[in-house]
DNA sequence: ATAGCAACCTGAGGGC
DNA sequence: TGCCCTCAGGTTGCTA
């Protein structure tokens, strides 16, 4: 389900139903996950939620003995439901704070995780070589632009590396290199610094307008409150293979790098 | 260091 | 209806 703006969207939905909140028990029906849910994770068990932050594509819940590292992977869901919610399938995992506030994790693919971090979170070796928040200012045209030099590299492979910028997955790379007219396999060395500014602009925006829209639903996103998110309707290239571009009406194609499919115009990303 | 790709897992959709 | 194949929002870790 999530890029950088999905998770972000589900950080502010928990937020106000678990912050200061005491966790009174903790429920793992299916410990597999990416990683085992290891019975450490009862540590958490009487510690309250200090903040609820995001870095990356994690949700990170901050309490006085540690954090508690969520990942979505590619299917994950949080909801917020009650002790009479009934359960589904691939309900794997509940946090739960009462009767009525229960934070459960849903994820068929089970690509997401649950880790209790007791280090600092920074130094965890899943945290350490991350590259910057795309929505703060130390991801900039400078820095985008000093990273690429000499780089060979596809710029929306470039893009989609988390040791670059974090948080930019297929759907907003494919959509932020189409709004910049650039076309997708163009070695990353070689994009001026003028078209970097650009990019890094469009990045920004793309993200934050997909945010105030509740995400992009495709299959399996929604919000906390089950709502999905609207930013779908305004997808530009992703998943429109053989459609018309809305700019110039020729056919939208699709090809396939570093595994993953990447949908572009190719008459308005000639370069 | 870098690039490509297999792996992890379930479900949906298309072709036959 | 069923079977088989491909594909999916992510990330790690292997090989060359």
């Amino acid at each position: 389900m999530p890029e950088l703006p999905e998770v972000e969207v589900c950080r502010l939905g928990i937020k106000p139903h678990v912050l200061n909140q005491t966790v009174r028990d903790v429920i793992v029906r299916n410990p597999n996950m990416r990683w085992p849910i290891t019975p450490t994770i009862d540590e958490i068990i009487d510690c309250s939620v200090l903040e609820v932050q995001r870095r990356s594509k994690y949700l990170l819940l901050i309490t006085q003995k540690g954090t508690l590292v969520l990942h979505l992977g590619m299917s994950g869901t949080l909801r917020i439901i009650n002790k009479d919610t009934p359960l589904k399938k691939h309900d794997h995992f509940d946090l739960v704070f009462g009767d009525d506030v229960i934070l459960r994790l849903n994820d068929p693919r089970r690509f997401g995780a649950v880790l209790w971090v007791t280090e600092n979170i920074n130094e965890h070796p899943l945290f350490i070589k991350l590259g910057p928040e795309p929505l703060l200012e130390d991801f900039s045209s400078d820095y985008l632009y000093q990273q690429s030099r000499k780089k060979t590299v596809p710029i929306k492979t470039f893009l989609m590396n988390n040791h670059i910028v974090v948080g930019v997955g297929n759907i907003y790379a494919n959509e932020a290199l189409f709004q910049a007219g650039i076309n997708p396999l163009k070695p990353a060395g070689k994009i001026t610094k003028k078209r970097y500014q650009a990019l890094t602009q469009i990045i920004k925006d793309v993200l934050k307008t997909a945010i105030k829209q509740g995400g992009t639903t495709l299959k399996d996103f929604t919000q906390v409150d089950g709502k999905p998110g609207y930013f779908a309707q305004k997808l530009m290239v992703y998943g429109r293979k053989g459609e018309k571009c809305y700019t110039c009406e020729d056919e939208l194609k699709e090809i396939k790098q570093a595994g993953r499919a990447t949908t572009f115009c190719p008459t308005c990303q000639k370069s």
